[in-house]
DNA sequence: ACCTGAACACCGTTCAAGT
DNA sequence: ACCTGAACACCGTTCAAGT
């Protein structure tokens, strides 16, 4: 009495519906077609609306799988690797992780939203698991915040055209663009103002 | 007899849409109905498509006019700053134009289609102007590249939520996540491999 | 309980018909 | 030449009706 076949029923549509999902998001990205979702799965488009009331939810429902994958590559790198090392392997895969299903990685990496499928508290306790290590070690910066690596690795991931490219980007982010710290002129006290956000427009600022 | 009054019409049909397109791409960012321009045009859809013929030609046009400003502030700087600071600053006002309307401004950035309307080329002119003094100078990187501010920016502006959290990523973008360029173990001769766009992947990760 | 699928309002896009 | 706007196929979303 306590398992009914109707449920039963309702659970084998869920995975079909999942299924397709992920199929059709492969294909199509994650502004796919929920109701071309729904055809593939075999049901009508009330059933998908019954288990996955937003498209958000669907979304969260596909990206927890990969989600899962990744945090126990988190924990094969803490093991393997020196700290530094395996936060920037780590930081390679998220990217990787990102560029995926024509970036609904990264659609699911920033959005704060659909707190009901938290992925991004797994992420974060994955990531500081990462992060702490690697400050502590001394070969990352100490202000280094897990918004920051979420944010950087989001943002490479969707502005990169192919992995060769983001290779490149991930590159960069971690030397940085600048040669030096030298402010060009003389020491103005400007140094540290890059840390606290917002920086005064160079209006009147000449010569 | 050169110039007839249909034409004129045309051109004030091209141009109330194109100031109907700027007003609901404001309010809804580059994916807004291109029926809604039309209606708020007060033209047919037919008419909409006759002068942008594709959603990317009207996003392009809209893009020219932010981009002539965009011009005319790199000049003002590379006049007024040295040149490491002018690039910085410009950096600045790139991120900030990516994240207007949306994020149409990083879309366009990006996107290496539509070659009718080639902001990409006039930007890339900009961009070397301001590039090229900064890395003679020496405080910037002399392996950078248009593609990697380009992107690099796009990026910061895609997944920064606000202006203050961009200004974050810049600083972190600019200065490097590491400490030190030192690889955890010996001296390798792996410290060079940042520039050459590939890195080998830490051995035995597949997938 | 759960599912169905017709129905609604909307979208992008086209094209015969007008002027 | 240029514009119109009805028309088509599609979309997201809902909800009475079924089982």
């Amino acid at each position: 009495m306590q398992t009914r076949s109707i449920r039963a029923d309702a659970r084998r549509n869920r995975d079909l519906l999942l299924a397709a999902a992920m199929d059709v998001i492969a294909e199509e990205g994650p502004n796919a077609s929920l109701n071309e979702i729904a055809r593939r799965a075999g049901v009508g488009p009330g059933t998908l609306y019954r288990h996955f009331p937003a498209r958000d939810a669907l979304l969260a429902a596909v990206f927890e799988g990969r989600l899962a994958r990744l945090c126990t590559r988190a924990e094969e790198m803490a093991e393997a690797l020196p700290p530094g090392e395996a936060l920037i392997a780590w930081l390679r895969l998220l990217i990787a992780h990102a560029m995926t299903d024509h970036g609904l990685g990264a659609r699911m990496m920033l959005t704060t939203s659909s707190a009901e499928a938290d992925c991004s508290a797994t992420l974060r306790d994955v990531a500081d698991r990462l992060l702490g290590p690697a400050q502590r070690e001394g070969s990352v910066r100490a202000d280094l915040d897990f918004a920051d690596l979420v944010e950087l690795t989001a943002g490479i991931a969707q502005a990169a055209a192919d992995p060769v490219r983001a290779e490149r980007l991930l590159m960069l982010t971690l030397d940085g663009l600048r040669t030096a710290a030298e402010p060009t002129a003389g020491a103005l006290g400007a140094v540290e103002t890059g840390t606290t956000g917002r920086v005064a427009t160079p209006r009147q600022e000449r010569e």
